[in-house]
DNA sequence: CCAGATTTTGTCTATTTGGTCAAAATACGG
DNA sequence: CCGTATTTTGACCAAATAGACAAAATCTGG
């Protein structure tokens, strides 16, 4: 009952460099709000909200726990503000395909861009993931307003291309889904697939090959037998 | 330092029915058991390890903690034990792909089975995932043994397709990878899918329309073009 | 029905953890 | 260099949580 603060995610306010109260930030605000934030980003990667601690963050973030506390009231606004820094990447790689485009191209080129974004943002990969996982307690609101309409969008570019005869009849929510699970399950599922493919870890050689194979077995799957240009 | 007690899993062992003294087990201990299994299942999928709590599984079991510990002597022990039944789980859907079949149907065939896992077993696939999402600190030593070997034999068999001509030229490995995660997306990133597709839950009729969607673009997407059955 | 084994619970403890607060230290504009 | 605003910290608290333990209740075979 003594929860009346906000809790899920508003639309990303482009509020960075003011303070809630529209005051400007110190130079020494900005630097430990990032060295915050980053050691939040990891710590939250690997354990979740739940199993993350404060202490933990503070630590890495090599800062007292008060003090962070100074800079973020409580461990949820800590989680919502990293949150919020993930979805502006992720937001990032959605905002590809472009309908006039060759279809094969623009799904190798936005698989492409996945894949380079597991391989360079892993954490906030795996945050995303935490949250959906349990169940998006906070990100509901987000994915029910913003990322829906977003994909809205691309689905209407995919069955464009559909019915201008340049992709096969397929389900485009289910096309999507398939490329961000194949893309981003080399970030969330990293030591299962470094223990499989028995590795130390994944080298740039390796996502080459990730992103050779996907765009492979995607591209072709989706790409009608007739008409495609051969490349 | 005093944590020398097992915290890897080994190979399933063949020890249901038998308490580890080598006893037959009660009646009362094999209900018990299962009900506090259960309920530690969903609230370690839904919370991941560190957020589950004894006493919410106890809650859910509908069972006293102190009872609850007197059948787990820990939450880790409880935790190991949940692995161990999920574990049989997802092996039972590796177990397939016969090397004389027709590769388009033991691949549609192996996708069908991964997705109706999915469907029936989604607290299963999200502990999995937890535990991989957080570095897979127990799981670590079977993905590397049993689980690597189980991958190696499929990837044999896939090779097989691949030099008798029967499938196209793609890395194997990267193939499995992309099955896992297209099929476990639907269970892992639930709230997503359901956000996104703007319904309330996913049918059976929604289950049938994904593997149908799945099927179409991956295997089209592995069949050489040319000596393919048009099925 | 009895004796021993098994199961269940009430109570308690040690530790972890999110968060507070007032005071001390530091930065900064004039 | 001074006064004010900002930043930092040591000490502390209340709640949550994993687990211990002995006593009570229940089950079971003879």
């Amino acid at each position: 009952m003594a929860n009346d603060r906000q809790t899920t995610l508003d639309a990303p306010r482009r509020t960075s460099g003011r303070t809630p109260d529209g005051k400007k930030k110190t130079r020494i605000q900005l630097k430990n709000e990032k060295k915050i934030l980053d050691a939040a980003q990891e710590v939250f990667a690997e354990f979740g909200f739940h199993g993350a601690t404060v202490d933990r963050i503070a630590e890495k973030a090599d800062i007292s726990k008060p003090n962070l506390h100074y800079y973020f009231k409580t461990k949820k606004d800590l989680y919502i503000a990293v949150l919020r820094r993930t979805l502006e990447i992720w937001l990032a790689s959605l905002a590809l395909l472009d309908p006039d485009g060759d279809p094969a191209k623009e799904l190798a080129n936005y698989i492409g861009e996945k894949v380079e974004m597991s391989r360079r943002f892993p954490t906030a990969s795996r945050v995303f993931a935490n949250e959906i996982l349990q169940g998006a307690p906070i990100l509901e609101n987000y994915l029910k307003t913003e990322l829906r309409d977003i994909v809205a969008q691309k689905v209407c570019v995919i069955r464009h291309w559909m019915d201008t005869g340049r992709l096969a009849d397929i389900d485009p929510y289910h096309l999507l889904f398939l490329i961000w699970a194949a893309t981003q399950h080399y970030a969330d599922f990293l030591p299962q697939v470094k223990a499989v493919l028995d590795v130390k870890r994944l080298t740039k050689e390796n996502f080459a090959q990730i992103d050779r194979s996907l765009c492979d077995i995607i591209v072709r799957g989706v790409i009608p037998r007739d008409g495609a240009k051969a490349d």
